[in-house]
DNA sequence: CTAGGGTTAG
């Protein structure tokens, strides 16, 4: 990590000399002080903070602990603070004066900002150079801040130096320490290592681990989490609930996610915006868009994020012109949108066809509201037109932008490329993707796609060759549904249920009823290049199909079947599924990785195009 | 002077 050389150098230039003569008058002095502090107060950019320099240097008042301090803290500006503290630390400044608490504020106010915390570690080093004793306050300071850094050595050597001054049994030092290791990749067991040496008798410890958990993308383990929680006594609090709320979302826990709703309700828990934000997260993305949609009429605080969030929801289920109109009516009330506003926005479009009001939108971005487009927004135009159908376009678009097109953007060329049968232009693309970054394993998918539809089965063979010479695997799909308040996780082939036997023989009985009302399997998205037999074999094993299959068994008839998938929803799997709403009368909400599809008697919201 | 909070394209 590169530290700031620049603010411990002794800073000699200020012009000012300090050997100005005090008021000996001590009223006078104290009238001074006061009114220095008070200046501080006020004071937060370079320009204030260099005039009441100035007037602590005449005052003589520079190594008071006190005006220090305050100088320390006073400022929120980044530039203030690295002024600040190059003033506090120069060489004029009486180093004897220096205590715990002075340190403590200047890494207070580094670890606040977004994008200076180096800064923060820099004087806690510093700290411990001049030999003052950290105490119990600097540790989660320091701990943020590496927190925010993500950076796990760095996390590891403030732990040990906690341990060794003493501090590691306090509980705020653990909560801290537990989140700062949650923040770091490959931390997760460092932090439920200290998770499970600490006594955890606080809804923080357990709301910090349920959260990193949900955050690393482990939400059946922070759903686990909870249950534990609960059976230990603890209340969780307002926070606790977002964390576990957001493990919902990602899950598809709508039974758990309902059950917290009334819990807080029942509970009496505080409903600050952002639980209610999480609240409306969970329904929209959980399939229940209309309930979210409720949700929000009825809050009578809005954030831009409470705006986003419905807005998202409306674009993943495919209801584009609800999402525009939403955002119209954020604009007429006063919310300016903001970047996140408006890919959800572009994305609405993309996912509904509307080309035209997404270009406009686009175009708006700049003019009317002087919001910059990132990656992000590029990345939905190109997807707009792509899904569109308007290939030759989104090329165009590509070359003509700002900004170097990331994997991203490639890969939505590809999959319309895909299914517009532009399958050589594709197999160009991918080619070139895969010589400039060899290890991803989602370009050879790609390719091995495209080798299918082709019916190159030699060429498909072959990348599975290189895979596997690589060492590379495909991400297996998964797929998680939930049944009373438990969370089920089925992967391709799974035989770890215990009722795994009744499901294999259900898995059957849908292939033949599915045969009987017309149902051909798609067997070209099959990787393996085996017989047809073998392939409709092994279609039939994909997790959403087992998923179904455990649905139908322990629901009752009519019961709506919900779960969510890990990858974007096969061919073969979307249609199998419209069969089987149809078959067995059966509501079905999926959730794949980009969007809702409700099947409903033998048809899908998404249209059949995703 | 101390801790925890996901709205983000495919």
């Amino acid at each position: 990590m590169r530290l700031p050389t620049k603010l411990y150098r002794p800073i000699t230039t200020f012009g000012l000399s300090t050997n100005l003569q005090l008021p000996h008058d001590t009223t006078k002095r104290r009238v001074a002080e006061q009114s220095c502090l008070t200046l501080l107060q006020s004071c937060n950019t370079t320009q204030k903070l260099t005039q009441i320099q100035t007037l602590i240097l005449k005052l003589g008042l520079r190594n008071n602990p006190l005006v220090l301090t305050k100088f320390a803290s006073t400022s929120s500006e980044l530039d203030a603070i690295h002024y600040a503290s190059s003033f506090l630390f120069s060489s004029e400044a009486d180093t004897r004066v220096y205590d715990t608490f002075l340190f403590n504020t200047v890494i207070r106010a580094y670890a606040q900002t977004s994008n200076s915390k180096e800064n923060a570690i820099y004087f806690y080093r510093a700290m411990l150079d001049y030999g003052v004793l950290p105490n119990k306050f600097t540790f989660p300071f320091v701990l943020k801040s590496c927190a925010g850094l993500a950076h796990l050595n760095l996390g590891q050597s403030v732990h040990g130096s906690a341990v060794k001054f003493g501090f590691d049994d306090d509980l705020h030092v653990q909560n801290t320490m537990i989140h700062m290791y949650c923040c770091c990749n490959e931390g997760v067991e460092s932090a439920r290592k200290v998770f499970d040496e600490t006594p955890k008798l606080d809804s923080v410890t357990w709301s910090v681990m349920i959260g990193g958990y949900a955050r690393l993308g482990c939400p059946a383990i922070a759903i686990a989490l909870y249950r534990e929680m609960q059976v230990m006594g603890v209340r969780p609090d307002e926070i606790t609930m977002v964390s576990v709320l957001s493990a919902c979302t990602d899950s598809g826990a709508l039974e758990l996610g309902k059950w917290i709703e009334s819990y807080v309700r029942r509970e009496k828990i505080q409903q600050p915006v952002e639980l209610c934000n999480a609240l409306i997260d969970m329904f929209a993305k959980c399939g229940e868009i209309d309930k979210a949609i409720k949700l929000f009429r009825q809050m009578s605080v809005r954030t831009i994020v409470s705006w986003t969030s419905v807005i998202v929801g409306l674009a993943m289920h495919g209801r584009g012109e609800e999402a525009v109109s939403l955002f119209e009516e954020m604009i007429k009330t006063g919310v300016a949108p903001d970047d996140v506003a408006f890919i959800g926005l572009l994305s609405a479009c993309s996912h509904s066809g509307l080309v035209e009001t997404g270009r406009h939108y686009f175009n708006s971005m700049v003019e009317k509201f002087g919001i910059e487009p990132k990656i992000e927004h590029y990345g939905c135009m190109v997807d707009l037109l792509s899904r569109a159908g308007l290939v030759k376009e989104a090329l165009d678009f590509v070359q003509q932008m700002p900004i170097e097109p990331n994997q991203i953007i490639w890969r939505s060329i590809i999959a319309a490329c895909h299914a517009r049968g532009e399958l050589k232009l594709g197999e160009s693309i991918t080619k070139q993707l895969i010589e400039n970054e060899p290890m991803h394993e989602s370009n050879y998918v790609l390719l091995s796609n495209i080798y299918a539809k082709l019916l190159h089965w030699e060429k498909k063979t072959k990348i599975r060759e290189t895979m596997d010479m690589k060492g590379m695997k495909k991400i297996p799909g998964s797929t998680m549904i939930e049944l009373n308040n438990e969370m089920y996780e089925f992967v391709a082939g799974d035989k770890s249920h215990h009722q795994y036997k009744e499901i294999y023989e259900m898995v059957d009985e849908m292939g033949r009823e599915m045969k009987r009302a017309g149902y051909v399997p798609t067997t070209s998205q099959v990787l393996l290049d085996i017989d047809e037999e073998d392939k409709e074999d092994s279609l039939y094993r994909h997790s959403e199909k087992l998923a179904i299959a455990f649905a139908l068994i322990n629901t009752p008839p009519g019961t709506p079947i919900r779960f969510v998938k890990n990858l974007r929803v096969c061919e073969d799997c979307h249609s199998a599924t419209k069969f089987i709403s149809k078959i067995y009368n059966r509501e079905i909400v999926v959730r794949d990785r980009n969007r809702f599809h409700h099947l409903k008697n033998g048809s899908c919201s998404c249209g059949d195009f995703w």
